[in-house]
DNA sequence: ATGGTAGAAACTCTA
């Protein structure tokens, strides 16, 4: 079972690129996060027709997430139960015995924003939901937009990101405490190149010069990493005509 | 210290 992550900063835009890479790639499930479309304009069809199930959780010009799978996507989740968020940020998914849930964090902007507290907020609530999904669900995985670069190999230049929102320490707390509930990263498992990102700033030729990020995670519990055989990051997608400022994610199932 | 780019929407906000 082929899982993968992938920010698509609009899906409207990203439509061809997407089915290009789920023919090429053959996916079995699939998250996406910034759709920035509303549910009635999302495209059905055009992923239907590709072989895929869909379910999606959208809103105009912002966020937005949606989950793609070969196989019957049942017991459809929206949002964080408890946390009041307009922001469609959140959505899960059962299929195929495993639970998938499809997460884009919020940004938080820069550390003095009211924008970064909303990040840490939505962090914890997410540590408290997952804390409970996980005694439903041996079998679950997190996979989107993290925001947050876990560890300083995960920043092209840890000494100009330190402090900085996407690498400051509050956020990393918040992730490693998502690891310790028991969680996998599933990028991990594997050896890696060195410098292995997954976005990169549109600006200042960033991309070109390798100066990256790994913000976009696959969180396994062990019952799932015990399964997995192979992960990767897409970076040719990043380095296609118009793309996304991020790369998909991979991880592999058997 | 600033601004660089992209997307959506609408002359600005978010990332």
């Amino acid at each position: 079972m082929k899982l993968a992550t992938w920010n698509v900063n609009s899906l409207r835009v990203r439509l061809p690129q997407l089915l290009a890479w789920l023919t090429a790639h053959q996916p079995d499930l699939v998250c996406l996060q910034e759709t920035k479309t509303e549910d009635a304009n999302f495209p059905r069809q055009d992923i239907e027709q590709a072989g895929y199930r869909v379910c999606f959780s959208g809103q105009k010009t912002y966020n937005g997430v949606a989950i793609l799978a070969r196989a019957e996507l049942a017991d459809v989740t929206l949002g964080i139960p408890g946390f009041q968020d307009e922001q469609k940020r959140v959505i899960a998914a059962t299929c195929d015995g495993v639970r998938a849930v499809c997460v884009y964090v919020p940004n938080g902007e820069s550390v003095d924003s009211d924008k970064y507290q909303y990040k840490l907020r939505w962090l914890g609530a997410l540590h408290g939901w997952l804390a409970d999904e996980l005694r439903r669900y041996p079998r679950l995985t997190i996979l989107g937009d993290y925001n947050i670069a876990p560890e300083e190999r995960d920043v092209h230049d840890p000494k100009l990101w330190e402090g900085k929102v996407l690498f400051s320490e509050p956020e990393r707390v918040a992730f490693r405490k998502l690891l310790e509930l028991g969680f996998k990263d599933g990028f991990r498992l594997f050896e890696q190149p060195e410098k292995s990102f997954t976005w990169w700033d549109y600006r200042m030729n960033q991309f070109k010069r390798n100066m990256g990020l790994r913000i976009d995670h696959i969180l396994l519990t062990p019952e799932l990493a015990a399964r997995a055989h192979a992960s990767a990051i897409h970076k040719d997608v990043r380095a296609q005509e118009r793309p996304s400022d991020h790369a998909p994610v991979v991880v592999e199932l058997g």
